[in-house]
DNA sequence: GCAAAAGTGTTTTATATACACCCATGA
DNA sequence: TCATGGGTGTATATAAAACACTTTTGC
């Protein structure tokens, strides 16, 4: 949706492809540079950033459409992707759009009957993905991204900061019960790699020895033969997820601490 | 809505007061002579048991509608109600209504453009309420109602049991983060109750001492000096909430084993 | 005094925490 | 050889689990 023609066409007509008063607005987690970061849209008109965030189809499953939109946005595929919460409470959510403040700022006319006139519940999901095989596709409404650390979110447009927050307690609460790590670090990583990223989702310093013994403990990775060079210093062995161990864990929960 | 007008209404003008595709379903826990049950109402034509249900009106919060819905249908206000899942993924969740059917069913013309024949999703809520309180309300749709034991869930209409099952699991889930207990035990009551209620919940034997120690521990509940007489055996005596460690689990979760 | 349910304490085991030194590497 | 980051083991403290007998009550 990147030319006026394609977006008039949605404004007048994607009712019939979508359904009304329903959008899904994924938390996209990406890890980067020792960082937890999420991906931000800059909405043109709005001028504020915001989460990226698609409509469902009329005939289409909800997670489907989920994976959909996420794939439309980052071109990627098979993610994991978890719903954590739907908001209809916030005055965003309770408002109907502005039809003149709509054509001012996008120089589309919707008219009161429109079917993007009336209030929208979103359904959030969260996506942990691996930060570099992300393609980021803007469209009409979103000209600018960025990937913006965690700890430095800026006031969000909508009710986003309320989902951004939700997806953060919820991602945190998770990586107490399921095995986290495995989407968001590349297939061979280093204990310091994953050390470094479970005290970035955590947002806490974990003991890299007592973390290293539970995990492997746990049988949730296994250590490689491999080492990786890393410049003027010691090489650190590569590891792996179990995947049989990972899948039993994803399932049937953990119930432990780093 | 109970006679045959009102439900012409609802289905003719339902569409101005309430949002189309989106239904809350909430799933009712009640606890009584030591066993969980949930509230099912028997739908006539459908002639099946369901969840109760009902529409979010469209200028009104989400989680307003689902306490609303509540009251509607057992009178209880102030209750223990959290969103668990939205559901969209079911071929029931995909599925346009039968308007003929609905027709032969219930004797209402419902026209394929009515707000009521596209699919519908739902937003699951569970609620834990003091069996005792409740007075159920049935409708024209629905005109019995059974208390069920979680244990016996028969087959139910629509994807009915999916919900139920979800929602156990996430209360069996919270209930190693948050004092649980609280909103299905009268406001005293003795240690062999609450013990019962979590075994009854987690549907697993707990030791009783060590059960008991951990609650005092955690300063969730306190001895009060009354004892309740129960007939030819030793008289337990009555425990209560501490109010102020039962609000900060609340909030801050705890974690732990029983 | 008997049947039924309530109450309670200690020991063992497992898990979590705290803590410090040596090693490998490239410049 | 030095600076930097990686790697590893043990001892202590805390929490969980296992376990059995005595008390109270009404009949």
């Amino acid at each position: 949706m990147n030319s006026l023609e394609e977006v008039e066409d949605f404004v007048r007509n994607g009712h019939r492809h979508y359904l009304p008063h329903l959008s899904i607005d994924p938390v996209i987690f990406g890890y980067h540079d020792q960082q937890l970061k999420i991906l931000l849209l800059n909405w043109k008109g709005l001028n504020g950033w915001g989460l990226p965030g698609g409509f469902i189809q009329r005939r289409e499953p909800l997670s489907q459409a989920a994976h959909r939109i996420l794939q439309e946005r980052t071109g990627l595929e098979n993610v994991f992707l978890q719903q954590f919460h739907t908001f209809g409470d916030s005055p965003y959510r309770l408002q109907e759009r502005n039809p003149r403040e709509f054509f001012e700022k996008y120089g589309v006319d919707m008219g009161e009957d429109n079917w993007l006139f009336e209030r929208t519940l979103s359904v959030g999901y969260f996506a942990l993905v691996d930060y570099s095989k992300v393609n980021v596709r803007t469209d009409f409404f979103t000209q600018n991204y960025q990937w913006c650390d965690v700890k430095e979110i800026p006031s969000l447009l909508f009710d986003h900061n309320e989902a951004v927050d939700k997806a953060l307690a919820t991602l945190r609460l998770q990586i107490y019960h399921q095995p986290i790590g495995y989407k968001l670090l590349p297939e061979k990583f280093t204990l310091p790699e994953i050390h470094t990223l479970y005290e970035t989702i955590l947002g806490k310093e974990l003991d890299p020895r007592n973390f290293a013994k539970k995990l492997v403990a746990l049988g949730l990775i296994k250590k490689l033969a491999e080492q990786r060079a890393i410049g003027p210093h010691r090489s650190p062995y590569l590891y792996q997820f179990e995947k049989e161990t990972y899948e039993d864990a994803l399932k049937q929960g953990i119930v432990h601490t780093y």
